[in-house]
DNA sequence: CCGCAGAACAAAAACGTTTTGGGAAACGCC
DNA sequence: GGCGTTTCCCAAAACGTTTTTGTTCTGCGG
């Protein structure tokens, strides 16, 4: 028997009033009310969500699909946003659901299908390109979403971002205040918003200082990405005094290809992240680098999720965030520019 | 009208003949079968997820929680962890729900209100400690879980591990090996396992070796524990030459602290991590350190939920794999130990 | 005293599947 | 030709809710 059934033929009601009095609805007596309740509470009794969801047509469940992109998408900012969207969800009773693609390729295939199995409310969608299909797709499809990041699109899309453009300016001004007029950007692939957006605040300060932008560098946005375009940074002339690295993980990566050729990071070369990764703060030397908190990130996301879902439009919910400067060792005077 | 009904009627059949043309089984001609399965391709149908559920009475959803302890769940290993659990449960037809936990008092409630919504089929666990009332609150539910790590207990429950005691004890070996006699284990709290176990096989291949276990230090498993407990061994005379971290976030923070007193790593104390990062490999010297094939023990804890939920006993699923030792530039020669 | 409104509850439908228990037609066998 | 067996299909029940649509009282104004 149904638990529901079973709850109300031990109060002696019949199911629609027990139910109607565990929702609050007004047509059941205050103490009928109550004494519904209590009983549920002794019972432990909870609705049984495929019924509930069936019933109401709403999946009650919300995803995210983790990019397939081996060896990338263990970034420790992920853990973070999962965490906070996962308790936001949690507290409003949506599950969080994780997919994970196998590769780049079948990412789209995966929303569609996300899509269209109707298992979903709403979905949550980071690491965006700027030509980005998945957004396209769930614009079209008409089904709830939320971005971490942006995309060009004329389409309105609820998103939450770091300012990157302004913050890499912002970065690029402080180091030719320190003297740099090498100053070069060692990039994730341009495709990806955030590599793109940070491109342009680098450039942009830099012709705003009548200096040209010619060092770009586009690589993986690893380690082992940032070890190669450093090095290959370092041999060219005129040499860089200082490297706007796209992600941390690109300038610890980097960090290694300045110690290889015997010099000094802030002192000889500075070089500078973005991320803020706990590892950041205990390279030799420390990395400067910026900070957005991803976790309030993730519980604003949720929020416009589920004001989505309420039938709110995407119109409104469109955010880009200032990103904090994090000023440690590896940046420095350039070589030669004199005391301060 | 629902998808089946409507695919049924413009088959001209009945919903139960579609349903059972669309599962395979044998009581439907081959060409109806053929037909229907053609059909619902065309139509794109996917029976509804909810409808289903009910009807089976599974939830075609298996768990996993991220643990609240703030500031310790961001470990790049969950994110590979998840995707793997992700990918093979996908391939199972089931869906990975993660949820997280505020507090780590919190996460046990949380446990108990995942079995009591009965909201899915199955748990996953990580981040198990010596004495683990999750575990012994899921073995008594009865609802099939799988552990990553191990917990002290006499209920068999399934899980795998990575044999942290051997690991350790073979790199305490070889440290000795290498001349080193005042070795120190820089752990976890005991009260994980990972931790105790580590720490078991340092000290039983120090006791073989006729040398006293004496350096143990209990701290966070991150940079900042690993630099303060760190800090405070260098002082300790007489002062230990290598330094076994449980974990390469620990190993991190060790290494700043040797820099800050003026030693080299690999030369005046060797230090040795477990995890293998990907940061790992581009620190000043890169560390050693050991690895446990994360993403190969994600698929595996997949496969025996599956088999557990299919109705297996846990009884038969306990594994314990070798770790693999990752040499690199950290440790070397104890001081004044002589050329090989 | 009649009729009516409102309060408190209940019967039944609906959500979209899967599966049970047939049932009709075709077929093989004696 | 009758009879059991297969083969193929279908009607209806069931899963556990929520909600729609009543129904039965009680109290009150006229």
């Amino acid at each position: 028997m149904s638990a529901l059934r079973a709850l109300a033929s031990s109060l002696g009601l019949s199911i629609t009033t027990v139910s109607r009095a565990l929702d609050g609805y007004g047509d059941v007596a205050v103490a009928t009310r109550e004494r519904v309740r209590r009983a549920a509470e002794a019972a432990n009794y909870r609705p049984h969500p495929a019924a509930r969801r069936l019933r109401l047509g709403a999946t009650e469940t919300v995803s995210l699909v983790l990019p397939g992109d081996p060896g990338h998408f263990d970034e420790p900012l992920y853990m973070e946003l999962l965490a906070a969207l996962g308790t936001r969800f949690d507290a409003a009773g949506l599950d969080l659901m994780v997919l994970a693609a196998r590769s780049p390729n079948e990412e789209l295939a995966l929303y569609r299908r996300l899509v269209e199995s109707r298992r979903t409310d709403g979905i949550v969608l980071a690491r965006t390109r700027v030509d980005d299909p998945r957004i396209r797709y769930l614009a079209e499809s008409g089904i709830p979403f939320v971005v971490m990041g942006r995309t060009e699109t004329r389409v309105a899309y609820a998103h939450v971002d770091g300012d990157g453009t302004a913050a890499f300016a912002d970065a690029t001004r402080r180091l030719i205040a320190l003297g740099h007029r090498e100053i070069a950007y060692v990039g994730a692939s341009l495709e990806y918003t955030f590599s793109k957006l940070r491109r342009d605040g680098w450039a942009a300060a830099m012709r705003d200082a009548g200096l040209r932008p010619v060092h770009v560098t586009e690589t993986a946005a690893t380690e082992e990405g940032g070890l190669a375009a450093v090095r290959a940074l370092l041999r060219s002339t005129p040499r860089p005094t200082a490297l706007l690295c796209a992600t941390d993980r690109i300038a610890i990566g980097g960090l290694r290809a300045i110690k290889e050729v015997g010099l000094t990071a802030g002192r000889d070369v500075s070089i500078v992240g973005h991320d803020n990764l706990s590892a950041s703060a205990f390279t030799e030397p420390a990395l400067t680098t910026m900070d957005l908190p991803i976790a309030k990130v993730g519980t604003r996301l949720a929020e416009m999720l589920l004001a989505l879902i309420g039938g709110a439009a995407a119109r409104g919910f469109a955010e880009v965030w200032p990103v904090a400067p994090i000023e440690r060792a590896s940046t420095g005077l350039a070589p030669g520019a004199g005391g301060r």
